[in-house]
DNA sequence: TAAAAATACTCCATAGGTATTTTAT
DNA sequence: ATAAAATACCTATGGAGTATTTTTA
């Protein structure tokens, strides 16, 4: 799985909308349906009820939403972390 | 960031050895030195000091080694959660 | 000198794009 | 009819391999 492609999925979560997530991600509509799909594929499991025009998340893809959110917050302590090493080898 | 690229690191990080590493994961030892590498490109950061023949991580690493970790626990999280999703829907 | 890591290639899978088709209001 | 998602097709990147070179104890 790549981390990327988890941001993908979550913008999509949040704008409830593919095609809103891949402006607000600066890429094309099908690149967004496709890394879902993957995603999807890769868990075996329906992440998005598309059976509706406005989509909402199945319970897995709610699933995945909650997850993923700790695991972009553990990547955000990562980069707080190297930033403060890096200041500290500075001797700031 | 590929997730299993992480775990690439993580299991470098437990053997201190990239060729220890690529024969547990199955991988060539080239594929792991450059997967290695391409991490630190990413993060701009040494992860490891190569300068004797039994490598250590670098301060970077130790933080990466332990944000990694933190984020595979995520990960079996979610499988965990996923799998008592399908077991509930089942009706056990 | 012997081990371990890095590098030079080659190949293939797939992330990404554009254009089009399908689907649901 | 229209807006959104899926799909077909194409390209380029990079992950993976084997073989070889470089490096360090």
């Amino acid at each position: 799985m790549d981390i990327r492609h988890l941001t993908y999925f979550i913008e999509v979560a949040k704008y409830k909308s593919f095609t809103k997530a891949s402006k607000s991600l600066s890429l094309s509509q099908s690149t967004i349906s496709k890394v879902v799909k993957s995603l999807e594929e890769e868990l075996n499991v329906e992440l998005i009820d598309r059976s509706a025009k406005k989509i909402k998340l199945t319970d897995a893809g709610e699933i995945v939403l909650a997850e993923g959110e700790i695991i972009m917050e553990s990547l955000n302590d990562l980069s707080i972390h190297l930033y403060d090493l890096m200041n500290l080898k500075k001797g700031k």
